[in-house]
DNA sequence: AAGTGGTCTAGACCACAGT
DNA sequence: CTGTGGTCTAGACCACTTA
């Protein structure tokens, strides 16, 4: 025996039924830990124990029955119904989804860590600075109305050399700090904004296009090669700052798990 | 925006009976909710208060300083690090994130559900049923060894009879339940797949591929025509049953926010 | 050794939605 | 009405990391 009582102040009752029965912190032994009832339940749910679209026990029963507290169950029930295995309604329970819809976690990382994280150099060079308004789909983003200034800063990500992503990106100028063209050829966009403005919201969007010629060029690959986009809308404060569209090659995969 | 007292419940708590104090529910006063909390760190981060790259106060100060228990607060920020906005080390403290990655819930639904969601009617027909081992991508996915049962399944899904989305899905027979030609005559692979077997992992895929010949005519477009390509390997306790490449056309875009 | 986040508990009240 | 999940609280212990 090891430290004998530590819940001396709470009700001894309860430390002699766990002393006896549950037994909650023996050496390899296992405690009852939210991770613990979320595998519990995975296990169930997998060994067809109950099966998709099934009602499972209340938090209340499930608390008893594992012996812990209902927050606990609460805390891994709500993190499986955050990932979509589960279903759960006030007043009629929690169900096992019957669907094949998945809420997976999308990591969209800053380019550098990236590229880093490959063990790859991160080479950064901008191609094109200008003040045009941008198309149509960038105005709509920023909510441009006439007057705004807005800057189009275009520019290519190498990894070890290679073309890594060619990046057009719109700055609405009349909210953010000052900046220049030598602004952004220290430093790409994105760690600039990052850096000088606290983004609090973004909005990203996924789809599949034919290369420009500027983004075949940069890329290095044949115009209307199919390129994976990715556009995303930073916002401060409800209001759009920048708007920018992402090309990165073929070879390039977006990957996630559960 | 706020009126000046906003502390006047945990005032009265102290000075007041217990009925008034421990129930502050006022008629339009808000309550320190982890939202609530959530939504004031958001604010003082928004307001520059709190600069990327700082570090904040801790849950107890927070909770001290914000009249609220210390599990509300690492509620709410723990959601924030969830979403990118903070990050947290033991022992050092809670930062704001400088850099520009950001992490978002991708909802990938059942295409049923995509398509209906839209006020669409789903039209689904299968083209296709074999029994080839499919291309070394498949196998890789599925852990294929010799003498596995493959069969693949080729369909086409349309959304109010405009082409939605062109399926190849190669199953391990030898790890799911019977199932025949007439089995996917009569609804779509995955639905199957989610109704019949509890898949408790999934792995997604994306990328932007030019449009095979086989997907170009079921979509209806030009081969080598752009196309958004999700892969998808589903799990049922670490083995892989199902691998799944799922193509659709050039309009289609995956959004997400946050 | 000490400070910070991570988690568990037992109890309580509330919000919502079927009955 | 009743039952279910959603959340808050106060206190406690633990795990990890830095000093």
């Amino acid at each position: 025996m090891e430290n004998a009582q530590d819940h001396m102040t709470t009700a001894s009752a309860e430390g002699l039924i766990a002393f006896a029965g549950v037994t909650p912190r023996k050496r390899g032994a296992r405690m009852n830990t939210w991770q613990s009832v979320r595998a519990d339940v995975m296990e169930r749910i997998r060994s067809g124990e109950w099966a998709p679209g099934m009602l499972i026990p209340t938090e209340h029963e499930l608390a008893v029955e594992l012996g812990c507290a209902r927050a606990t169950v609460n805390r891994a029930l709500r993190e499986l119904a955050d990932g979509g295995i589960l279903q759960r309604r006030r007043k009629v329970g929690t169900r096992v989804t019957a669907r094949a819809s998945r809420r997976a976690r999308l990591e969209l990382p800053a380019i550098r860590d990236e590229v880093e994280a490959l063990g790859q150099t991160l080479g950064y060079r901008l191609l094109h600075l200008t003040t045009a308004p941008g198309p149509a789909e960038a105005r709509k983003a920023l909510h441009i109305i006439a007057g705004t200034r807005v800057v189009q800063v275009t520019s290519i990500y190498r990894a070890d050399e290679a073309p890594h992503c060619f990046e057009q990106i719109w700055l609405n100028a009349d909210a953010l700090p000052r900046f220049d063209a030598a602004t952004f050829e220290a430093e790409p966009p994105h760690e600039w904004l990052a850096r000088s403005v606290p983004v609090t919201q973004a909005q990203f969007s996924i789809l599949a296009e034919p290369a420009s010629d500027g983004a075949a060029e940069a890329l290095g690959v044949a115009p209307g090669t199919p390129v994976l986009t990715i556009e995303r809308t930073n916002s401060l404060n409800q209001i759009p700052v920048s708007f920018a569209r992402q090309f990165y090659p073929p070879c390039y995969r977006l990957a996630m798990a559960d």
